[in-house]
RNA sequence: GGGCAGAUACCCAAGUGGCCAAAGGGGGCUGACUGUAAAUCAGCUGGCUGACGCCUUCGGAGGUUCGAAUCCUUCUCUGCCCA
């Protein structure tokens, strides 16, 4: 029977891990965790690698401990950031770990008799402990040259704009998370992005110091894609969780544009499938690649995971209607349908009447363009249609009789904005 | 506290009296080709206008000048050096 550890290797996840990680993920069942952070409302694609491992570890058998930061969220983590961060307030990290609760529960099972999972909050200890407890009894046990020598540390020692005193003590924090764990839960394992290797080791070393007991640490690699970009950063933004933030169709979407190259490394991150399933879709990605099952697996997958069967069946009917045929022959309840998660806005029935509504008031109104100078730009080079037709001429105003089923307009700017016009009567 | 250098559009960066809505690069957008891809090629990338043109913009404020991103004064901020 294949262990934990044989499986996230096997499917890419190891970057690196402390000593005798391997022979005690095979030998006995662990309580481990991850660390969250509090910093928006919502987790995004760039937390799923973290959320699929605890389900991973959950799966075979060891017991995942979802550790949100509302404590340490208070302070900001320096590591992978060039920049010092801004403090959020003390209500709004609370409400942010409220939110990501939420989110936890979609991927690990709490209510499981052997091995619950558990979601914690760093706020219940760090919020608490007397500063001169925290320097005698963690602070004590790290010399400021072990800190400076990490990673994280050292890239912003190297800038001009330096390091605060507030995230040069984030390693400490995280490390005293860690002890936390231990004492409480018996944790004895931590995993976490490439980034977190300087505090995942740090807590390690605590432990060891103070009980002298033996935790590990393992780390999976930073996610990014061919195109070198961290993944779920696109240019319209983050792919967020939500589906407030970034609608089912557009997550969806997302993992459908991933490139050959990443696709099949997604596949064993991301997903369920089995390694015999996941070769038969790099086989697929290599012979056929136009086809592009293995991008449609890995949405269909990730979606359903994320926002369920009925989102993704939805998603999947708008991308065929969308990208697949015209709009031609859809129904207005269809198209009501299709574009609910499109963007949309309302206009008076009115100003279509008589002359119509100048087709770039339209753009600009429903923030496609940015000006209609943009907008007659973008007439000119082709980019812009109505109801799927390309126009040719920027002048025009839109009547009545161009409204579907006498209430809808869909705008649409390059391949893949659209944006639904619903009237107002 | 003293000295020096700098602040230009989304980013980097040129421009040091009119030819500047401002070179070049990156990024972005659109098109062609495609597989809703990559690569490549082409166009666009301050606002208003059908167009001539007009308006706003080169850290802030004021000034010199027929005319200022460019010169002067002052303020703010950033970096470097000295104390």
């Amino acid at each position: 029977m294949m262990n934990v550890f044989d499986d996230f290797a096997r499917r890419g996840l190891v970057h690196s891990f402390t000593e005798g990680l391997p022979e005690v993920l095979a030998n006995q069942k662990v309580t481990a965790y991850i660390g969250f952070d509090p910093t928006s409302d919502s987790l995004q694609v760039g937390n799923l690698l973290a959320l699929m491992g605890l389900a991973r570890l959950q799966r075979f058998g060891h017991t995942p401990i979802a550790l949100v930061g509302g404590g340490t969220g208070l302070i900001g983590d320096p590591s992978g950031k060039t920049q010092e961060r801004q403090l959020q307030s003390k209500e709004l990290i609370a409400a942010n770990v409220e939110a990501i609760k939420a989110q936890l529960t979609r991927f690990l099972d709490f209510e499981v008799r052997s091995n619950p999972a558990r979601l914690i909050n760093n706020a219940d200890w760090l919020t608490t402990i007397p500063l001169m407890d925290f320097l005698r009894d963690v602070g004590k046990h790290f010399t400021v040259n072990y800190m400076i020598a990490k990673d994280s540390v050292q890239t912003r020692l190297e800038r001009q704009e330096g390091i605060s005193y507030t995230e040069f003590s984030y390693m400490l924090l995280q490390a005293y998370d860690f002890l936390q764990l231990f004492d409480r839960y018996g944790c004895i394992l931590q995993a976490g992005g490439s980034d977190q290797w300087g505090n995942i080791t740090a807590g390690v070393e605590l432990i060891r110091r103070v009980r002298g007991m033996r935790a590990y640490g393992l780390v999976y690699p930073l996610v990014t894609g061919a195109d070198g970009v961290k993944l779920g950063k696109t240019e319209q933004g983050t792919i967020w969780l939500d589906p407030k933030r970034t609608s089912p169709y557009r997550f969806y979407q997302f993992w459908l544009n991933q490139a050959d190259a990443d696709v099949i490394c997604y596949l064993g991150y991301f997903t369920w499938l089995s390694y015999e399933e996941i070769a038969e879709l790099e086989q697929a990605v290599r012979e056929r690649p136009e086809q592009r099952e293995a991008q449609r697996r890995l949405a269909r997958e990730v979606t359903r995971l994320v926002h369920g069967e009925q989102a993704l069946a939805d998603a999947e009917r708008a991308s065929q209607a969308l990208f697949g045929g015209s709009l031609e022959g859809l129904s207005v309840a269809e198209i009501e349908d299709v574009f609910a998660e499109a963007p949309s806005s309302e206009v008076p029935r009115i100003a279509f009447e008589g002359p119509g509504k100048p087709l770039l008031d339209l753009l600009v109104e429903a923030g496609l363009v940015k000006s209609k100078g943009e907008g007659r730009r973008l007439v000119a080079a082709g980019g812009v249609y109505v109801n799927n037709v390309r126009v040719e001429d920027a002048s025009q105003a839109i009547s009545t009789a161009q409204l579907i089923g006498g209430r809808f307009l869909v705008l649409r700017t390059g391949k893949k904005q659209y944006h639904l016009v619903r009237t107002l009567v």
